[in-house]
DNA sequence: TTCTGTAGTCATATTTTTTAGACTAATTGA
DNA sequence: TCAATTAGTCTAAAAAATATGACTACAGAA
């Protein structure tokens, strides 16, 4: 494949991580929430129904190295770790309400 | 579960099962092939590298039960089926044009 | 100093998704 | 009539995602 790999063009669509990311188990939920203000980790593990510590911790770490959350310690009263949406996290809401626009469709 | 399933409200994202769609396997590459023109299945399987039918055929299958993909039997010549985007699916498409604009940030 | 709450990790299941490859069945061209 | 093309289905295996439960490590309260 060095020289005629334009046969057939990588028509990867650009959106498709995102749209993986995304998609992972309680990451819809967890971004919503966040929007609503910022979340912990045991706490999302007691508001979540059903959800365990494991994917929990995968949605947050993944959703914060995609730079859509922000992970800062809180160096307070109780000491404890907040995650809240980034810049980019914000520019994201709009595209969840159009998503969700067209599923009322 | 019969009275008390208020507790923690269903704070299911609305989006969830679209983007579970969108993000399954070869879905969005079909989507935006789709935008060009119709499809058909062994088409698919030639043009799209390391594709295989089971999931060409699923991809498609699940694309046309959410009523995004239409799929026509064309009795001309060759006697083939299509798959084009729907009224629906088309109004997806600024929806993925949000979802790329915000990969290139 | 022991117990609770914080925020996880890790190894191991279980489940879900995806792949590989054989097979079907109708149509068409030689 | 034989072979190819069309559009798949089916079963089984492999790979990826998720869940379970034990464990760590630090802080603060009793």
């Amino acid at each position: 494949m060095t020289t005629e790999n334009k046969s057939v063009k990588e028509n990867k669509c650009p959106a498709e991580g995102l749209l993986k990311l995304l998609s992972g188990k309680w990451k819809p939920q967890i971004f919503l929430m966040a929007v609503n203000g910022p979340l912990r980790f045991n706490s999302l593990l007691r508001d979540i129904k059903g959800a365990n510590k494991q994917s929990v911790a995968v949605a947050l770490r993944e959703l914060e190295d995609f730079g859509i959350l922000d992970k800062n310690i809180i160096k307070q009263k109780p000491l404890h770790i907040e995650y809240t949406l980034s810049e980019k996290g914000k520019s994201l809401i709009p595209v969840f309400r159009q998503l969700e626009f067209f599923c009322e469709k």
